[in-house]
DNA sequence: GAGTGGTCTAGACCACTGT
DNA sequence: CAGTGGTCTAGACCACTCC
């Protein structure tokens, strides 16, 4: 026995699939579609949402429901490290000029709006075990929001964690007026001394918490992806752990691996 | 004004955060549920669906609704390049103890069982572009299956591209049957005298497609995190061309980026 | 067979958008 | 204001699971 709303489902997503229906295109009314269909506007409700979960149409209350157009924006390449790394020791007019962030995505410092938040917490266990500190042993918390002027949501959650008493030695680190700060993190160690030999970086995706959807400002059937950063200096410590959170539908990682010649 | 199935999903929502219901709980029926909250069932269902989609229920059918259990299992790590690298000189009984598959997950050859199927195909726009040859081009497509062997549903779809006139010059390497091929790809390739100089990863996420869905038996609440990975010879010629579906559930995915000494 | 979730209806009323 | 999607009801019947 053929389920209904599947079906209505399986014939609009084949049409979006084939071209008939285009990315922007406004598809009938929901009782439009009922009576097409022959079956009663919940369950034509029900198969929007479907392909809505899947991401293929966008559901605007009081205009319609549209195919929905692919994006993705910003692309962040693993040589980004290598390069914020050079410019950690670069003079600070070179550094103020570009962030990582403009190296990610292209644009000028004057495209983006930058926000930062210092806090110190305790160190939780997990976080503890990473740096291999006591639990309870002040880290600094840092929450960054980036976005483009243009727009009204951020591109990305980023929280950074600092162990408070190796950064002490430099006041300004711990004052967040001094964001954004010019050659980012890796200068910020550079000062204390510290250089960093890699970065490991950890990844999953799942739906968007209710939060995180609407922070980002994601439409339904998309996607994040969570990363995890831990930095590790020359002597093997753990400097620093970030955590971001990108829209899966914007974002691009590329992750370029080189191998040892024979 | 409150909506109803929001008031439900938030408290049900909290109760799972804050642990009052706990991963494996069996939640009420929905029609407790309603009745509970004073609703229809519908309503209730409305509430439910949107936890299953945020990945924080199962709904099973004819058992009732369950508290999810998060689950990461396999690690897929960028260092496994190199490791392939290595072993793509070494001798055909070393090679055939250990796949990459096995170096990812920590299982051995016996626990997982592997699929295989080549076909030709002819180059399409955007694989002439990469692989640089002319669109018509022949192609070997393979397409690889593996899974647990106590489980139904493989772990990964896995689609690799090869420019046919590449490597014709060794028949073996058009067998499908010759698979699973110890040493993986990067010894394919060295019997043709090819060396792998770097891999590029690209990466994006989004709710799975029902085909896929079905192929990986996602439940819903779940993503998909795609990967296309791009192999590059010391001749900066590309030289293989591999798309990979993973379940974002199940997978998490570890880059090592190694920075050079100051 | 009892209990569970899955599908569907017919219709009401609300909320948002653009004219 | 007309048209659109959003929410909700009360109840029917089906399909699956387990005892």
């Amino acid at each position: 026995m053929p389920k209904a709303y599947e079906e209505i489902a399986d014939d609009i997503r084949r049409s979006i699939r084939e071209g008939t229906r285009k990315p922007g295109d406004r598809l009938p009314s929901e009782a439009d579609l009922a009576q097409h269909y022959g079956r009663s506007v919940p369950t034509v409700q029900n198969a929007l949402r479907l392909l809505s979960e899947e991401g293929l149409i966008d559901k605007r209350h009081g205009r319609g429901t549209f195919v929905r157009r692919p994006r993705t924006l910003a692309v962040r390449d693993n040589g980004r490290h290598q390069w914020e790394k050079n410019r950690a020791r670069a003079p600070e007019a070179t550094r103020a000029e570009t962030g990582v962030t403009e190296h990610d995505t292209g644009l000028r410092v004057d495209d983006l709006v930058f926000y930062a938040r210092y806090r110190e917490i305790e160190a939780p266990d997990e976080l503890a075990a990473v740096f291999g500190v006591r639990v309870g042993t002040l880290l600094l918390e840092r929450t960054y929001r980036t976005r483009y002027a243009a727009e009204s949501a951020p591109f990305s959650l980023v929280t950074s964690y600092l162990v408070r008493e190796m950064i002490a030695a430099n006041p300004d680190l711990l004052d967040e007026t001094k964001e954004p700060w010019p050659g980012g993190t890796q200068n910020q160690l550079h000062t204390l001394g510290i250089e960093v030999d890699r970065v490991e970086e950890r990844l999953t995706a799942r739906p968007p918490t209710p939060e995180e959807a609407k922070a980002l400002d994601l439409p339904a059937g998309t996607s994040v992806i969570l990363l995890r950063k831990t930095s590790y200096d020359i002597r093997d410590r753990v400097v620093d752990v970030t955590l971001v959170t990108l829209p899966g539908d914007r974002t691009e990682l590329l992750f370029t691996t080189s191998l040892e010649r024979w």
